[in-house]
DNA sequence: TAGACGTGGGT
DNA sequence: TACCCAAGTCT
């Protein structure tokens, strides 16, 4: 029987509710499936386990972020912490370093806390519903769905940026999916196409397959639609509509900010400051900042320095809702080693710069202080 | 609910 | 270069 691929408009119940609703295509579980089995990934690092653990572990830090990005990341965490009980027991700072570069900071301050809810509240073994997975901290809905998916065999569908491109073509879903309205209309249709009698391992064959679909054939650029398994049928590809679904996200101007940072050295350390746990780069170690040159300068002799500031290059860095523009400034200052240590406290850590890497410092600003690392040598 | 929240890769 | 956005969640 053929499926119906084309929206029933005006199908819903309420006269004003023009969101279309999808024809479900009663045969699109089981082409995904077979489809991945022959053509999915089957070694990445967090694949070929059941330990939901490792799953939980990638699926965080593949939130927003990509594969190649994470692997790195993921052995390094892993390495140091091998189960739970060990991310559970290590101090926030250890953590954060450890995170530190790979972006969306309070994923980290999350992980932690979710391994020590695991680890009290649920004997160090991660709930198997998708309910209770979503109630931990950093745990969403759709992440929920694939950690009970993977881990577990679960029924429950995934809605992340992969299975949101492959929806908007194959079905021809318009909007923009961060729009509510689209993003519930993908949730619903996602929930209809989940197979009915499946094995656990058909389900978790089922998720990896929306997620290989979209991450190797339906790409965003330039998709392969000559190798995808449904490709006859698909709106976007049909109609010769690839580049206009997804609907893109609506164009916003950044605002710029501007930032002193202060660069407050003395022989091969320099001084770090933390930041304030939420906000921008929250509860990372960066250098002390101010609003302006001649707030910098009073900072430097509230710290001990004679006042005297040098001006490094400017230079600007660009995150999703605004550029920053930072205005460094060197500082001497001439203690001695020894006494440095002294002057720490709980905010404030004087550090050589071959011992950044137990800190958790934003990209920016480690790319600033290896360059001084690099001109001192 | 729309905006805050990083960084690097692709085009 | 500049722009887009990726295995989203939280508030």
């Amino acid at each position: 029987m053929p499926s119906r691929l084309t929206p029933t408009t005006g199908a819903r119940s309420s006269a004003s509710d023009t969101t279309p609703a999808f024809a479900p295509m009663p045969e699109f579980s089981a082409r995904l499936i077979a489809w991945q089995r022959q053509h999915g990934r089957h070694d990445l690092p967090w694949q070929n386990t059941r330990d939901p653990y490792r799953i939980w572990l990638s699926e965080i830090m593949l939130q927003q972020t990509q594969v190649s990005t994470v692997i790195p990341y993921y052995a390094k965490f892993l390495a140091r912490f091998p189960d739970v009980a060990a991310l559970a027991a290590a101090p926030s700072d250890d953590v954060m370093a450890l995170w530190a570069g790979l972006g969306y900071y309070t994923r980290a301050r999350n992980l932690h806390r979710c391994a020590q809810v695991v680890v009290e509240q649920h004997g160090g073994a991660f709930p198997a519903s998708v309910d209770q997975l979503a109630e931990l901290p950093g745990i969403g809905r759709s992440t929920a769905a694939a950690i009970a998916s993977f881990a577990f065999g679960a029924r429950a569908t995934i809605l992340d940026g992969n299975v949101k491109r492959v929806l908007a073509r194959v079905f021809g879903v318009e909007g923009f999916p961060g729009e509510k309205k689209v993003e519930n209309a993908m949730w619903t249709l996602a929930e209809s196409l989940l197979p009915s009698n499946a094995s656990n391992a058909e389900l978790s064959g089922y998720t990896q397959g929306l997620m290989d679909l979209g991450a190797t054939l339906c790409v965003r650029g330039k998709p392969h639609c000559s190798r995808c398994p449904f490709a006859p049928d698909c709106v976007a590809n049909v109609t010769g509509r690839q580049r206009e679904l997804p609907t893109a996200r609506p164009k916003k101007t950044v605002p710029t900010r501007r930032t002193w940072m202060l660069l407050l050295r003395d022989g091969n350390a320099v001084m770090l400051e933390r930041r304030p746990p939420s906000g921008i780069w929250g509860g990372l170690w960066s250098l002390p900042e101010a609003a302006d040159e001649a707030s910098l300068a009073e900072r430097a002799r509230a710290f001990g320095g004679d006042g005297e500031v040098s001006a490094l290059a400017s230079f600007s860095h660009v995150f999703t809702h605004f550029k920053l523009d930072i205005e460094p400034r060197l500082a001497e200052f001439d203690r001695g080693v020894g006494a440095l240590a002294a002057l720490n406290d709980a905010d404030t850590a004087w550090v050589a710069l071959s011992d950044l890497d137990s800190f958790g410092v934003p990209a920016p600003v480690r790319k600033l202080l290896a360059s001084l690392h690099g001109s001192l040598l």
